[in-house]
DNA sequence: GTGAAAGCGCTAACAC
DNA sequence: GTGTTAGCGCTTTCAC
């Protein structure tokens, strides 16, 4: 049977309120009495009991995490910097996983709702007004996905996608394949709108292919529409499809990058192993972990500030890109850093 | 505000412990009272609030689950097929990191504690008689250790290290090397254990290099010493550090797997992406996941049958293994399915 | 089958 | 600075 605070009030001979106090507000506690109810907690092995705490405060102490694939690698890392930023500051996360069912995401932030002090919603798939309805049961921060009045955390990835067509534009490449996300994803609209409107401004043609399920398996699933399209380049919503899609490119015999460039989204670190090594747009998902923390809990101290950071996102050219048909511009923005929105100094890439 | 069980009696005209009655033991309720009931909490948007339930039941239908590094890609499949098989009944999964460090895993299975019902410790690095006194504050289920007289879940390495010295020596290598694992891994210990007899056994040498970090970085690390020990085939403690071995034999000049033969443990997502691909021993980690559920939930049925259970493992023949110097026996092993241990019929490979 | 009452472990006014 | 008191939302005896 674990210690109460009736024990530890009894032990160090005060009352339990003394003891209660000693623990959520020690200043108001005399020093020597406080370092003995603390000798004796210790001693008794006690420590709070949270569920009660959150009974009467009204506050859990928890978090909760949802995401969309624990398996996709873009999001343990992630995971992790939440997870870490939260500990440091009290805090448990919960992390549950929706497999990329927009359905489940409602009962599961309701689920959650009432033993978390609020939900960091990652990559959301249902809509925008259902996410706007439940920020009214619980606070919320939305991660991957803009939306006004509420706190979010989203990548640049329009400024990425933006890099990466001039990149291949750069390259020569004028009929190029946007190979899209998953339906419901902010991300994947994003993409596609800078994309498309990068590709007019460099005279390229853009053929858009999706929606996709996000994984190796549907880059893979594309690869032949891509060779009958006739393209010279493509751009993958993310890593995973963009080495899928090399693994089945390859399958068709093409080569890449000789016969195509590919381009991936997120920097995973997957992306560094595969071969050809993959050039991406680094998208600093640790950052957005811990800054999504932050936001949350910062929510608290003043509901007003609904803050919106942008983080920004890089271009990193390796090996799966080159020269394509057209001309060569060298104009190659290649390790550009691309400006960003908002507040992010603290929350530097690792 | 939300709704309470009393918002709910007073708008279905019943007492509050009809109400509860309706969610905790609804067979105790007049089938007529419960669905007026029922309707009510719906309409209300009523949820049990489970710090309350949880105070008084001391069941909190929470689990802890701390694992070494939520990056490191074999524990993502772990904890996603953990947190699905708890959503399922009902329980909820806080995910916490020790960064590879032993002495933090203490703490936090103690901070755990009391808002658990149970933790899931996942490839502990600290020592069996902590792990032992933390058994008996908050119940325990081991994952990727053995340990007599508590839960545990492992994996058969030490048939899966057998299989894998089996193969190289079948493919004439008699020079091979181990790269082990971090410091505490029992993992480590049993794959250091059975090699080292497969390779006595197979009249070869077994040059042991290690205790290493379980990254890529890890196996990058060690491609010099390899070459310097002049093995012609190593088998690493992970698929991570197989692919960073293989990466650092590269940058040296050694070609895989016509100079050095590489073999991996666990069978990750990514070994099937790596050029070349990754000869490997799978390991059921989504099986492990929900094994260890299981157990910790039907632990409190029956705290006698501390069952321990052993998931089979079985070598994945890819392109990184190729003949050696030696004399071949074509006695090859591939794709053989180790023999296991205990129950685990209802824990197949997904 | 339902109501009444007690209390899980703790915090938050409010006295003193 | 510390004790007293009244619950937080719920389950669980025990009556009826």
């Amino acid at each position: 049977m674990p210690a109460t605070i009736r024990d530890v009030a009894r032990e160090s001979g005060v009352h339990i309120s003394t003891v209660s106090r000693t623990f959520s507000a020690p200043h108001l506690v005399n020093a020597e009495t406080r370092s003995r109810v603390l000798a004796c907690a210790e001693h008794l092995g006690y420590r709070p009991n949270r569920a009660a705490r959150a009974l009467i405060t009204g506050r859990t102490h928890n978090i909760g995490l949802i995401v969309a694939d624990i398996a996709n690698p873009f999001f343990p890392p992630l995971i992790k910097a939440a997870e870490s930023q939260a500990r440091q500051r009290d805090y448990h996360i919960f992390v549950t996983d929706t497999n990329e069912d927009a359905s489940v995401e409602e009962d599961l932030v309701r689920a959650l709702a009432k033993q978390v002090d609020g939900v960091l919603l990652c990559s959301p798939r249902m809509s925008n007004s259902l996410i706007e309805q439940l920020s009214r049961e619980v606070p919320l921060v939305v991660v991957n996905r803009q939306l006004t009045g509420l706190p979010t955390v989203v990548m640049d990835v329009a400024q990425g996608a933006r890099l990466a067509i001039d990149h291949l534009n750069g390259l020569g490449h004028r009929r190029i394949a946007l190979v899209a996300g998953p339906r419901g994803s902010w991300t994947s609209r994003e993409i596609r709108r800078s994309a498309m409107s990068a590709a007019r401004a460099g005279d390229a043609d853009l053929t858009v292919i999706g929606p996709n399920q996000p994984t190796e398996d549907g880059g893979m699933a594309v690869a032949e529409q891509i060779v009958r399209a006739g393209v010279t380049a493509v751009l993958a919503y993310n890593d995973l499809m963009a080495i899928g899609l090399i693994e089945g490119l390859t399958a068709q015999g093409q080569r890449v990058p000789e016969d195509v460039s590919v381009v991936g989204i997120d920097d995973i670190a997957l992306s560094r192993l595969t071969r050809p090594k993959l050039t991406t747009v680094a998208t600093p998902t640790a950052a957005a972990g811990r800054a999504a923390v932050d936001m949350l809990l910062a929510h608290g101290d003043d509901r007003r500030t609904t803050a919106q950071i942008t983080l920004q996102t890089e271009l990193v050219i390796r090996d799966s890109t080159g020269p394509g048909p057209g001309p060569h511009s060298h104009a190659d923005p290649g390790g550009v850093v691309a400006t960003a929105l908002g507040d992010v100094a603290s929350y530097a890439k690792e």
